[in-house]
DNA sequence: CTTAGCACTTAGGGACACCGAGTGCTAACA
DNA sequence: TGTTAGCACTCGGTGTCCCTAAGTGCTAAG
């Protein structure tokens, strides 16, 4: 009873029942795969990978199907990922370079990717840790109200109308925005709080309290780009892909509309060593997912923000993982111009 | 045989067939209505109502359900929509007068349309038709990189970064800049491509490129939001309400994805005397939403932007227009503070 | 350790009958 | 003319029975 003839029958249990959505047998499995060895030893071996907690059968009668376990040790298993073909590889490139924005290329990468794995994809805006100030801007709108936008060396821009406690002139506003950019200039987002804390001393008395207010808005600016947001696409491939609807795809529908849930999901993930990682079934924290599994990794400089998809345990982990992987280095390559 | 009985009998087959799912005979009618006549009138009643093509029976055995033609009968029928209750009144308040940005509002409103009704519901950004221009702004970010910035007079605030053909000053871009707003001064978006081109000529020649490449961006910043966006909430909604799974849900996640059908369905959708508009399963013009309905109404000053739902034809359509009807009442209020 | 053979289990599917809900029709009734 | 009671008829759904096919575990031999 070798164990790496188990593994394979295992890798072989697995890749059926992915395309066949059926219980696979002992039987067919020696069919289809030409292991060198009768239905009987494969019987055996199965029993064992019973025993592992690796399959289970849902009927006595019937084939095995893989476990959440099962599945994890198969892609765990999976050591190199075949790359994309030539004609996937160019789509991507073809449809990335033709976009402007970031917010254009995060919706392109998401369409891109839901069509690539056939399911739902989701990318999380960039992550800011590394990110500077590069501009801000102060524009007078009506005596008190003010438009504040902060721009960050990502190229990312956002901006927001706020209320200041009392008038003020387009030149207290110049000023104040000389003041800030000058002890602002080559922060980081994330340590804008504690800089603007200094500067605000630093402001004439009376145009303290303006100050406070704009000080407030950036850093709330700052925030929502820390703060993750996320776009999604294919959600309706859930309705196409999964077997038993009503059940498995509520759940998920629902996690995807909270994105506070799908955002901390992705952040817990934990890039292996093949750079792509991998929540099957029961793996995740969240009870409603419990039906899915999450194929994601990070991209950017610092491949602190996520890209991946989301879908049934019963997935083609090698193709998702491998189009993941493909989509989040294109995206890095493209977000370094 | 009275027409006004025909009509409460069509009437009490859509009520019972909404919340019980399943065809309801002559007796079962007779029961649950005190309708003042015995079953078997009940039943050349409805002979009448399949003739006429407004209920049908899914087998001969079975009770009748109604058509879509039944349920627009039932809906045109529909005088007085009853008001939600006084707790469902106080909720939309609350929680719409706790926003802060535009985004804020609507994304508040969808997700709140989407509970109140149990369907999936879309709010589409508002037009601005008659918005106006409030401000412009030019930001130098490096020599040949201006940022673009354009708000409106309802608020809503859109930027770009662009390159332009050769490197500017600050001064220059001060300079277009008073150019442009003084010729904008109160013009509104949709009319802001042709005021530009009559300033273009007015450009000092060596800044002529420059200012064309700005006059873009600012057109196609007005035209952000002519272009329309939406927003959606509450899809997990459909894998709840849905009957018959695969072939009903498929469609309409795909049509709520492609946002561009979504959005032209919501535009085309005509305001009716009571101020909401419902369209019902084989009335909407893609084949796909044939199990679909959407409801709909106009929110704003001109009632020009749509907010609605879309759900499976069996819907609660008095409660839901009324749902749409007070949400999108409500929005129009918050947005005009 | 592998294999062949075999007894055993069981989901799924067809055949069949039955029940009940619902219908349409006819004839009597107001 | 519209309403009602009665009745024969239809037919989907359900339960039972049985059989088949697929699959298993086990045992004994290679």
């Amino acid at each position: 009873m070798s164990e790496p003839r188990r593994l394979e029958v295992l890798r072989a249990i697995v890749e059926d029942y992915v395309h066949s959505r059926e219980p696979v047998g002992s039987k067919a499995l020696v069919e289809r795969h030409h292991l060198g060895v009768s239905s009987a030893t494969i019987r055996n071996d199965m029993a064992v990978l019973e025993e592992e907690g690796l399959i289970v059968a849902p009927h006595t009668s019937a084939g095995r199907i893989p476990t959440d376990k099962g599945y994890r040790l198969f892609v765990d298993q999976l050591s190199d990922l075949k790359p994309l073909s030539a004609a996937e590889r160019r789509a991507i490139q073809t449809l990335l370079e033709g976009a402007e924005d970031i917010d254009d290329i995060l919706d392109r990468t998401v369409r891109l990717l839901s069509q690539l794995t056939n399911q739902v994809a989701v990318v999380q805006y960039p992550h800011l840790g590394n990110a500077k100030v590069r501009h801000i801007e102060f524009v007078l709108l009506a005596p008190a109200q003010v438009l504040v936008v902060l721009i960050s060396t990502t190229g990312r821009v956002e901006q927001r109308v706020i209320t200041v406690p009392a008038p003020v002139t387009e030149q207290d506003l110049h000023e104040l925005r000389q003041h800030f950019l000058q002890a602002l200039a080559g922060t980081t987002l994330t340590r804008i709080t504690s800089h603007l804390a200094d500067t605000l001393a630093t402001v004439p008395a009376h145009l303290r309290g303006t100050a406070a207010a704009l000080v407030r808005a950036l850093e709330q600016l700052a925030g929502i780009n820390r703060e993750d947001r996320m776009v999604m696409a294919g959600t309706a491939n859930l309705a196409r892909a999964t077997g038993d609807f009503p059940l498995t795809i509520g759940p998920i529908l629902e996690a995807l509309e909270e994105q506070v849930v799908m955002l901390r999901l992705l952040s817990e993930m934990e890039q292996d060593a093949r750079g792509v990682s991998v929540r099957i079934g029961s793996e995740n924290p969240y009870g409603s997912l419990s039906e899915a599994s999450v194929v994601a990794t990070g991209y950017g400089p610092d491949a602190s923000a996520m890209v991946g998809i989301l879908g049934p345990t019963r997935m083609d982990y090698p193709n998702t993982m491998a189009a993941v992987r493909a989509v989040a280095r294109y995206l890095s390559r493209v977000l370094n111009n």
